[in-house]
DNA sequence: CATACGTTCGTT
DNA sequence: ACGAACGTATGC
């Protein structure tokens, strides 16, 4: 977490961010950072004409041209006959002062070198480009010499729309006639021709429109936050709600502040698939659509938001975690909904919590920020608790709906036969719902349809070449694939290890196969299996889930992906097949992630009219966290879990990074990490402590392998500047590569 | 990252 | 003796 006194700083740097940008007159020295890997800024000479301090450029580099940012003032630790000049000012708007202070502190925390940094918030094509244009089309002042049957439909359709211009192809389709006729208008005057930029503004969004009718409770969240935003200055609040109590809603009041104060909003959701549904709702409060800033994202789109956003022509955000580094213009809000959810946390390439940068950024730009769960992590929870977030409940569920009652099913009391995993208790009460002509869902956290293919003739297990990791059989998709690194191979007839034919065999469940065994029991029922692969795109996802909701199935079985926020009017039972799953390993925030969850799932049961149920499948129905998830006792589940990781030392009341060396070679990899372990003084300087080496979690990723150190400090140890130079005591040599990961978030 | 330059090792 | 192949330093 960021801490309280870098939150203090961080609001005077956004004071002076109101002063005007540097200016640097020509051949003045400038430091500029471009994306290439240096690991630092360069100097060059400012251009003919100066230039600004923020200033998009072309740099020269060796023989390259490569585009950056001017920084700052020259270092002038270089050979001064050696620095060459600019070659051009890109014409982009000017990073902001709080941009690059965003950019320099995230580096800082996360200790990720400034081009990598760089390369986040640049993530848009077609920089160093002019503004794309396209032809246009319009009305002008001239009458055409002759006038055809044709013509006048040209211009018929035209002064049907004013002055507004249309592309070659649209006009000629308005009007029926062909592009040849246009042309000829154009050659009178009577028509227009013009270059216009091809990224149009965002439709503006109308804060004054009527939001849903708000509950009592609702409307008092609603005006706490549209107060914090208006104060525009830092603060975050946790806003927690049970699932179904309309924490949308809420926080898009904050947004509709954040409108009319004339700021921008973001909104960060952790799945793609949530947003279908989300921006129906954006565009029912507001009148029109958002920008959508994803992975799935075109290149087009990208180059439009990214460009809009920063001349503040896209009010409002919604996206996925990237979309923190766009270049906000006046950003007065974030949201993160669902702010415990892990996929907040880049485990690849610049390693972030956006969560946590999330709070950083608003509180160098003054901005309000909030977290929305109905299970909040610990760490905000203990933020919330010390005073440091503000807190606010939504405590009645939206609608007559009541919370899901929950029981476990005592699996040790159940003898399932070979293969089957839906025990007689659940079977009765799926039974149950769809003689009432209800939803039933089946919940278990596995993809694919057996996550262990074993080879009855001689035990071997199929598993991935380049990983350490067992193959997963997709029936669906006909392959084993790698959960690891992604590789597929179609399904072998014999065994790849003796030879043997026709003995493999699929061991344990996994969503595909849950459904098969649903089909089986429910013979007439209408069983839907939603897992991503499944499907080709994002949008076939959406269809399908949305029409899941209205009733085109009975049964619904599930991975991960239905737990997050999806709406089931008619489901009223929810099963979850293997509660014990996430408990297993030794890994800190297991009992938090499987509450977490399991809450979530559950609470998918019983929205609408119908109360719901939710039966956990568990071998171990005294252990604590599935005894405190049934009991519904929320808070003295987190002060438990407080309590422990406070004695234990571990985040959020100690500080934590993991070190993972990688190299094709494993001897090589053990020698560093062994190095590293040995030359611990830096460590030792602020009395933490080094844990490792041992191969990491997954040992071998893409035929790399893998060693892991965890560092353990004191919450107020300055963590971040001991592990670069302890790191940096190492030489880099042949293919090592050393990633270090602030606040990791699975630590075994 | 792309490229230049120096080292080592193999071949002729 | 020469050049391919690899490793390491450099860029302003």
């Amino acid at each position: 977490m960021i801490c309280h006194a870098e939150t203090r700083k961080s609001l005077k740097a956004g004071a002076c961010a109101l002063s005007e940008p540097q200016f640097f007159d020509t051949g003045a020295l400038v430091a500029v950072l471009s994306t290439q890997p240096l690991g630092r800024a360069l100097d060059y000479r400012a251009p003919e004409g100066g230039c600004f301090a923020g200033a998009f450029v072309e740099v020269p580099l060796g023989p390259r041209k490569v585009i950056g940012v001017v920084w700052g003032a020259g270092q002038g630790d270089y050979d001064i006959s050696k620095i060459r000049p600019v070659i051009r000012v890109l014409d982009a708007a000017p990073m902001r002062d709080e941009m690059r202070s965003f950019l320099q502190r995230a580096s800082d925390y996360t200790l990720t070198p400034m081009p990598a940094m760089l390369r986040l918030a640049t993530r848009a094509p077609g920089l160093g480009d002019p503004p794309s244009m396209r032809r246009v089309y319009r009305r002008g002042d001239a009458e055409p010499d002759k006038m055809t049957a044709a013509r006048r439909k040209v211009l018929a359709a035209l002064a049907d729309y004013g002055d507004l211009s249309f592309t070659l192809k649209e006009l000629a389709e308005m009007a029926g006639v062909g592009a040849s006729v246009v042309k000829g208008l154009v050659a009178h005057g009577a028509v227009l021709e013009e270059d216009s930029p091809r990224d149009q503004p965002f439709a503006r969004l109308d804060p004054a429109l009527p939001g849903k009718e708000l509950t009592e409770d609702q409307a008092t969240g609603a005006a706490a936050l549209a107060e914090a935003v208006r104060s525009e200055s830092y603060g975050t609040t946790l806003l927690r709600g049970v699932t179904g109590s309309g924490k949308t809603e809420v926080y898009l009041e904050a947004v509709a502040a954040a409108l009319r104060s004339g700021r921008q909003a973001l909104v960060l959701l952790p799945e793609i698939a949530l947003t279908a549904e989300f921006l129906t709702r954006v565009e029912e409060r507001f009148g029109a659509r958002p920008a959508e800033w994803h992975s799935g994202a075109t290149m087009t789109e990208r180059r439009r938001i990214w460009r809009m956003v920063g001349e503040g022509q896209a009010q409002l955000v919604i996206g996925a975690r990237s979309a923190l580094f766009l270049p906000y213009q006046n950003l007065g809000l974030i949201v993160v909904d669902e702010e415990h959810d892990t996929s907040y946390k880049q485990e690849e390439g610049v390693l972030y919590n956006a969560r946590d940068m999330a709070v950083l950024r608003a509180s160098i730009c003054g901005a309000h920020v909030v977290l929305a769960s109905a299970t909040p992590s610990l760490e905000s929870w203990v933020n919330a608790e010390a005073g440091k977030y503000r807190r606010l409940e939504l405590k009645s569920r939206y609608g007559p709906a009541v919370l899901p009652q929950m029981r476990a099913i005592d699996m040790r009391a159940e003898s399932l036969p070979a293969n089957r995993w839906v025990s007689d208790a659940l079977r009765r009460e799926v039974a149950a719902r769809l003689e009432r002509d209800e939803q039933a869902m089946l919940f278990i956290n596995r993809r694919g349809y057996a996550p262990v293919t074993l080879c009855r003739a001689c035990g071997h297990q199929i598993g991935c070449d380049h990983c350490d990791a067992r193959l997963v059989e997709h029936r669906f998709l006909k392959r084993l694939v790698c959960h690891q690194c992604g590789e597929t191979k179609p399904m072998p007839d014999i065994c790849p290890s003796c030879e043997v034919g026709g003995r493999l065999a699929p061991v344990g469940p996994g969503v595909e196969r849950l459904g098969e065994e649903a089909a089986e029991l429910f013979p007439d029922a209408r069983v839907a299996t939603l897992s991503s692969d499944m499907y080709g795109s994002a949008r076939a996802l959406k269809e399908e889930i949305s029409g899941i909701a209205q009733g085109a199935a009975d049964i619904i079985i599930g991975t991960q992906l239905v737990a997050k926020g999806h709406n089931f009017p008619k489901l009223t039972l929810v099963g979850v097949i293997d509660a014990d799953l996430g408990l297993q390993g030794s890994d800190l925030r297991a009992a938090e992630r499987t509450f977490q969850l399991m809450r979530q799932v559950a609470g998918r049961a019983g929205r609408a009219e119908a109360p719901g149920t939710a039966l956990l499948q568990t071998y171990q129905p005294e252990h604590p966290v599935i005894r405190a998830i049934l009991a519904g006792q929320e808070e003295a589940f987190w002060a438990a879990e407080a309590r422990e990781r406070e004695a234990a030392g571990v985040p959020p009341y100690g500080r934590m990074a993991g070190i993972i060396l990688s190299a094709p070679d494993v001897a090589q990899v053990f020698d560093a990490g062994n190095q590293l372990a040995r030359e611990d003084q830096p460590l030792r300087a602020i009395g933490a402590q080094v844990f490792g080496p041992a191969p990491a979690p997954i040992a071998r990723v893409r035929g790399r392998h893998r060693v892991r150190l965890l560092v353990k400090a004191e919450k107020s140890a300055p963590l971040q500047a001991a592990v670069a130079k302890w790191v940096g005591q190492i030489r880099l040599k042949g293919d090592l590569r050393i990633a270090v990961d602030i606040d990791p978030q699975s630590f075994y």
